[in-house]
DNA sequence: TGTACATCAGTGAACGCGCGTTCACTGATGTAC
DNA sequence: TGTACATCAGTGAACGCGCGTTCACTGATGTAC
């Protein structure tokens, strides 16, 4: 061979973990296959020594952004006390910087709504790579009975993901800022609120009568 | 002219009510001109007659969808008393309904991501029109504080479009139908919760030990 | 009222372009002897 | 250890195709006289 033994998975993975970045920011159709392998240093032609077909790779590009998101978010939360970990999830994931930089952010609000539209192989790997991070999510949601946990890390995630949508739409002036803000007090009151002892009120998000 | 006063007008709005589905069905990129003017029984060589670009038929496409969601919701509301107004929006939201049809549904979960890479024109035109919404929806939210009823607003929105993108992700089966009901009962419940008497809990939404 | 002309929504061929994919070829390296 | 051959990741030209857009043309109708 050309290269020594590594040389062809490190460079196949080269090309995804670039791909994943540029999909993220231009969508599952936004780029070309010639820019994707320009991106990892390589010209177009190679690349079908790489992958069956351009969706192949969108295939792979996704399932590799899902899963360092997973496990970014599972160490982060090994690094937090128990009590604290979901919401520090939440708070990390409704900001201005991940809102302003889908191409390292999480891959749902920037690609999900096109997956749903391709075949259904593409469909059902992105679900597969949807559950294992609801049940990374539900492993951070302690003092309640699992399918309680489940339930709210789906409603939570989109709860998030829909607010980062609604936000990227709105821009980055006030309006998207707001809409990062309701995001992040609504997903963490209702958590919190669906905690034996956690019925009282949230810094910031009474109930009842706001202050700001 | 060879067509009477009107005749334009109409075809013009023909071409953009049949691209609204169309668009929300198949992606802001998933159909061309040619099939869009077939749709409205026309060749492609006339849609230059009616907008200056293929981008300004989709800016307009998603106006008249977004309008006609507010709208629909708008009147429904009036025929229902003002306590349920907002439930009564949010379950007819969340259903496998309008998960399998996304063509006659919101322009948000089918759109919204797309359009956020537009340019800043479409972009802004989308913004414009989701403002519009979410005022709508505030409006159905009696007995809290305007500011509050806004948050709710905007948070009940993120957690709908977000829960309809991951249930059509999740496809048609058991997940799917998971994803819905969690949807639906954490907005339902978070908005009964943030009424001065609502803090019982919903049925079969328990806060603590969930029946099912 | 009748007639000639102007209008312009709509037609269908054509344009230029970019895309995903194919293919003959290259040449540095691993392997066989 | 040294040499000839086989391998195959990567190159770059080419392919076929569909797209958004342009354009010369059509012909039924509104309008001017």
């Amino acid at each position: 061979m050309r290269y020594s033994r590594e040389h062809k998975a490190e460079t196949h993975a080269r090309i995804v973990k670039n791909a994943s970045v540029r999909l993220r920011e231009h969508g599952a159709h936004g780029v070309g296959v010639a820019d994707l392998m320009k991106d990892a240093g390589l010209t177009h032609g190679g690349f079908y020594a790489h992958f069956d077909s351009r969706e192949a790779l969108v295939v792979e590009a996704f399932a590799y952004a899902m899963d360092r998101s997973t496990e970014r978010w599972r160490k982060k939360a090994e690094q937090t006390p128990p009590d604290k970990r979901f919401a520090s999830i939440v708070e990390s994931y409704l900001t201005p910087l991940h809102r302003d930089d889908p191409g390292h952010g999480c891959a749902i609000p920037a690609l999900a709504a096109e997956i749903a539209r391709e075949s259904p192989k593409t469909r059902k790997a992105f679900a597969a790579k949807l559950e294992e991070m609801i049940e990374m999510l539900a492993d951070q949601i302690p003092d309640v009975p699992r399918k309680t946990a489940r339930k709210q890390a789906i409603a939570s995630l989109a709860g998030m993901m829909g607010a980062m949508v609604l936000a990227r739409v709105a821009g980055t002036g006030e309006f998207s800022g707001e809409i990062l803000t309701a995001g992040r007090e609504a997903v963490l009151d209702r958590v919190s609120a669906s905690k034996p002892g956690g019925k009282k009120a949230r810094k910031g998000v009474p109930k009842q009568a706001p202050t700001a």
